[in-house]
DNA sequence: GCACTATATAACTATATATTCATACATATA
DNA sequence: TATATGTATGAATATATAGTTATATAGTGC
């Protein structure tokens, strides 16, 4: 991250910002382990229908996700894995937090 | 980020919110260096005084920079590092789909 | 004390967007 | 063709928040 333009800058902030909705980061959730339509996403995350559509539209035309037709279903799987190390190197700090609170606390 | 809870997710979520935001990315970024102070980084920045200031009260009470009082003036500072980790993963996405997209232009 | 500077904050505005509802569109089947 | 199902989309609403302005707070030096 040297010498960022700010077009850049704002590249990068508009990625994270599609992971910093609580319900898109949910639906990547569900979907880490295998593709899945809109309706058993809907049931699995208790977002409406239409909602849903929207979250995998933008995720799709960033090309976080990717979207496959069958019939009537639309099947939506992940398109770019490194998502999840982001993730997961946010809840590694989230967990570095919590053990420096606790023992913060327990002094 | 295996089973994660609702609220691992808003946890998680949020991070990124706080990364999501142009402005704050470049302050941060401003800040990779070492440590300034508030009108160094209005000054670099672009931004104004109480919108920095504002910016800066949230990254700090989110324990991603830390401020250090020296009389008039407060330094603030990158507190965690794993910030610059995942903008370089996400700059190098970027890279990835612009190199990409050239490929499929000049097919 | 007073004046000056640096930072923070409160009130306000403007804007972006998540969600919902209704409806359109696409596809399968009888 | 008619009907039902799955998905997408437009309109409208509600909410969150980035940015600004004005002001308050805190520290410095006279």
């Amino acid at each position: 991250m040297d010498k960022l333009t700010d077009r850049t800058l704002d590249h990068v902030a508009y990625r994270f910002k599609l992971m910093g909705e609580p319900m898109r980061l949910k639906l990547l959730s569900l979907l880490k382990d295998g593709e899945m339509c809109v309706q058993d996403l809907v049931r699995e995350s208790g977002a409406g229908q239409a909602n849903v559509s929207k979250h995998m539209a933008l995720l799709t035309s960033n090309g976080i996700v990717g979207r496959r037709k069958d019939g009537l279903h639309v099947y939506y799987y992940i398109a770019d894995r490194t998502i999840f190390t982001l993730c997961d190197i946010v809840c590694d700090g989230i967990s570095n937090n919590v053990e420096t609170l606790g023992k913060a606390f327990s002094k």
